[in-house]
DNA sequence: AGAATTGAGGTCTTATAAGGCCGCAATTTA
DNA sequence: TAAATTGCGGCCTTATAAGACCTCAATTCT
């Protein structure tokens, strides 16, 4: 079960996203076509509202063209 | 769907995992002690029989007392 | 040898991620 | 201002992760 402090974990997780997006000037439909992964479900990654898995995490990191590990790397706050 | 190169992928940060607590010396069931895991659940993702979850992925790490970036730090091969 | 530890697979239930589509309000652009 | 783009939430089905427990063969320890 997804605990609050999950959520809190996750939501600060789809900050960083957010901004690593941003930072690379995509939308989410632009992501969602470098990736394959639903627009409306990055919206919901980045809302912190879904639990991802090893691979989706590994298919954001081909949108951004990054490091996996470069994802995970933020201030945990 | 799981596809067969996702199942390479997991298998090699299974390997990885396997590596990193054996190099901290603990057995499954330390380990499971650990991050409150059940050590029959993390034999099976050092085998990457499944695909885990960002909140699991950052369970291991507090076992492994590691950032969980660390985790994702391994030659993909 | 006997006992304990360890890795690992199987099974069952429940929660939830994935995947895909729709629609809409708010921006942004033309 | 009309048209496109964008963020985002809802909904549905299916696949599967989580969580808990059991068993057992192979090691390792005593």
């Amino acid at each position: 079960m997804i605990t609050p402090t999950d959520k809190k974990v996750l939501k600060r997780f789809g900050e960083n996203l957010r901004k690593l997006r941003k930072d690379k000037g995509l939308s989410l439909r632009e992501m969602s076509y470098a990736c394959s992964i639903d627009n409306s479900k990055i919206a919901k990654i980045e809302k912190g509202m879904i639990n991802i898995t090893f691979t989706t995490l590994l298919q954001l990191a081909v949108a951004l063209e990054a490091h996996p590990s470069m994802l995970l790397e933020y201030e945990p706050e």
